[in-house]
DNA sequence: TTAATCTCGATTTTT
DNA sequence: TCGAGATTAA
């Protein structure tokens, strides 16, 4: 870094003077300044294997670009989710004033164009609504609600009704997305991902059809459709110029998790590849569930004439040489692979732990005291993390943290706007917003007594065939049991969608509406009312209704925190992720659960070889969040909850496959509690060590 | 037509 | 064990 003076630095600073790239390393360097000599970039492929500061030099290539005169506004950049737009946002940010010496938030205010692909799309769509004859208006479905709508629809086809089992809401809406994200055949898709529901090819299509049409009638988008729109747009030459024009460079961050209707976006973006960059890791891609294919990283180069240039990052920064050493053992299995391993400076004694523990009991104790250790060595709770497959497996861990009050977010899995209550609030935002909305009409209307489908489904023919919603409602002749709900709704309804009282004062009303009838419905109303204070002051960062409910339809906020309250910023907690929601992430210490076979690789997740070897590179990316300690944990019985075929519930689980037997000299590999202890004979405090009597008595 | 009760089957990961 | 769907009572 330069030193600082009185005069600002913008004085100082020289174009050409590229003292602020001297940290970066030859590779990083290079990806950098690609370009740079020619006033129009070729594409670029960064291939950035774990910890080998991807992100950073992608910052720097961002600021290199502003630094030289690019308009940041001119700039797209493309992230995997919001999380890591921000954290690029903030380190441009922070290279960018370093040289020029601009007040800060210049910057970040003008990089406007920095999001998800599903951000972007929303947001280009509204912009482009006119041209593409879609109303701006429009709502956004997440998952949820998309599935409720595949519902309706499926229930009016009568597909509920069949003799033998009609694939569930949402595995109808999985197979939906995968085909559209995949842009493969139906019929394909059923073969090789659903083999199950391949007898149902006819009826689904048929549903399909249907609910793309219920989509259009409601004026509601789902998530497939920010990114299939978005592509449809873009194959119209005369919009498809005005956008592209728009913007000099285009980068991607996590291109191995990119999907062929992304892939055919970018592509319309910047046909010829100029100003294109595209950064990420073929051993990291863990997201083909999505339809994520790895051969978009893969042809990406040969896409293009000339062919793209490719940077290869392969030192890493973030874990020390034993723990990338057992990593680069387990990826180096790996059928198919193209990276190069990885290496480190980082020397270090510690081997990673793998730890053998009697059950998950056991494992959970093991983690919690290795936590505290930690702690009282100086690692913050919050520098580490506890990592697993499944969502559900942090079920024991998070009650035995509560246990022993040891405080923790949670990251992955269910979220805050899932519970029903925060729903069942958006659902009366969005309906003021969109009222041909339908999933959230039968929603709201569904919350008061006396009305079920039926009635509801009657009031929302009415509403959809009048003009105005809010004067139609009132049109209906009041349900008798619903009695004064019904009255004060109508007038929320009418107030809300005359934007009478504004932002965010519009919540507070439908929370009034709201709340008795909550507290009618649950018990634990209490903890619900916390939550939807919690939505209010979420609601309070937005600038209108229409900017909340797109931005918490695209990027809800995702950890939950455990039972011992809501921790605030600035304390320290454990983080518990699922691997998923781990990318991208490190921490000092890093405990992954669970390590055998049946769970990594899930017994799921077994069936092709591709699916495999998916599970392979996910236990992967787990080992390479670690920095100084990794701790893999196999339990030799492991309880399971469902598929109760077999009966027995218990199961005796078996080391991970990804781990043989000749791996094992690459960890520090022991059992736990150590079973010395055991052998001493050291009898437990209490007198009584079995009761025999007993034992007999349930003989019989 | 709604709301409560009963039965059966179940495929992880997320924008 | 949970949730969706089916059945039944009010």
């Amino acid at each position: 870094m330069r030193s600082s003076g009185p005069t600002t630095r913008k004085d100082r600073f020289v174009p050409g003077d590229v003292a602020y790239l001297d940290s970066l390393n030859a590779g990083q360097r290079r990806a950098v300044e690609h370009g740079s000599s020619t006033p129009q970039a070729g594409p670029l492929l960064v291939i950035a294997g774990a910890g080998s500061g991807k992100t950073n030099t992608l910052a720097h290539r961002v600021a290199h670009l502003i630094v030289n005169g690019t308009d940041p506004r001119r700039i797209l950049l493309l992230t995997f989710s919001r999380r890591a737009a921000a954290e690029m946002i903030r380190r441009v940010e922070r290279i960018a004033t370093r040289v020029l010496g601009v007040g800060s938030g210049a910057i970040t205010d003008s990089l406007t164009w920095a999001g998800t692909f599903h951000g972007i799309g929303a947001r280009l769509l509204r912009e482009y609504a006119h041209h593409i004859g879609l109303d701006p208006a429009f709502t956004i479905h997440d998952r949820e609600d998309s599935a409720d709508l595949m519902n309706l629809v499926r229930h009016e086809l009568t597909f509920s009704e069949t003799k033998s089992r009609f694939p569930t809401k949402g595995t109808c809406l999985a197979v939906y997305s995968r085909v559209v994200n995949s842009q493969a055949d139906l019929e394909e898709i059923l073969q090789s991902v659903f083999p199950w529901c391949a007898m149902w090819s006819a009826e689904l299509r048929n549903l399909f059809g249907a609910y793309v049409e219920a989509k259009q009638k409601q004026n509601v988008l789902d998530y497939d459709d920010l990114l299939l729109y978005w592509a449809g747009m873009m194959a119209e030459p005369m919009i498809a110029q005005r956008v592209s024009s728009q913007f000099d460079h285009v980068m991607v961050d996590e291109y191995q998790d990119t999907n062929r209707l992304q892939a055919a976006i970018l592509l319309a973006m910047r046909p010829e590849g100029r100003g294109l960059t595209v950064v990420g890791d073929d051993a990291q891609s863990i997201y083909s569930f999505r339809a994520a294919s790895v051969r978009n990283i893969l042809d990406f180069p040969t896409t293009f004439d000339p062919p793209a240039e490719i940077v290869t990052l392969d030192q890493n920064y973030r874990s020390t040489q034993p723990i990338l050493a057992a990593a680069n053992a387990v990826i180096e299995q790996a059928t198919e692979r193209f990276t190069k391993n990885l290496w480190s400076e980082r020397v270090s004694e510690a081997k990673p732990n793998l730890v053998t523990v009697k059950d998950e009991a056991d494992q959970v104790r093991y983690i919690a005291s290795s936590v505290l250790e930690a702690r009282e060595a100086g690692t913050p709770l919050k520098q580490q993390a506890v990592l697993f497959r499944t969502s559900s497996h942090s079920g024991p861990l998070e009650i035995e943290l509560t246990r022993r009050n040891i405080p923790f977010v949670k990251f992955g899995g269910l979220k805050f706007l899932d519970a029903a209550h925060v729903k069942d609030l958006l659902a009366v935002m969005r309906w003021a917003e969109n009222p041909r909305d339908r999933v959230a009409g039968f929603r709201v209307l569904q919350l008061m007594p006396g009305i079920g489908p039926t009635t509801a489904g009657r009031i929302l023919d009415v509403i959809e065939a009048s003009t105005n919603a809010a004067w139609a409602l009132s049109e209906v002749p009041p349900p008798s049991k619903a009695g004064q709900h019904w009255t004060d709704l109508v007038t929320l309804v009418s107030r809300l969608s005359g934007r009478e009282t504004g932002w965010p004062l519009e919540l507070a009303h439908a929370r009034h509406w709201y709340e008795p009838l909550m507290e009618d419905r649950y018990e634990d109303a209490a903890t619900r009312t916390a939550d939807i204070v919690q939505l209010e002051q979420i609601a309070s960062g937005y600038p209108n209704r229409e900017k909340f409910l797109t931005e918490l339809a695209l990027d809800p906020p995702d950890a939950t925190s455990g039972q011992a309250g809501v921790p605030m910023r600035d304390e320290d907690y454990l983080i518990l992720s699922t691997i998923h929601s781990a990318k991208g992430q490190e921490w000092k210490s890093v405990h992954v659960l669970n390590v055998v076979d049946g769970c990594i690789p899930s017994d799921l997740g077994t069936g092709s070889t591709q699916e495999l070897e998916e599970e392979r590179r996910l236990l992967y990316v787990a080992m390479t969040r670690a920095k100084d300690e990794l701790h893999l944990l196999v339990p030799q019985r492991f309880y399971v909850t469902q598929q109760t075929r077999n009966g027995d519930r218990h199961l005796y689980a078996q080391r991970t496959r990804f781990i043989p037997r000749t791996m094992m000299v690459l960890f520090e590999d022991f059992f736990w509690p150590p079973v010395a202890s055991v052998r001493d004979g050291a009898l437990p405090a209490s007198p009584v060590v079995v009761d025999l009597g007993a034992k007999m008595r349930g003989m019989w």
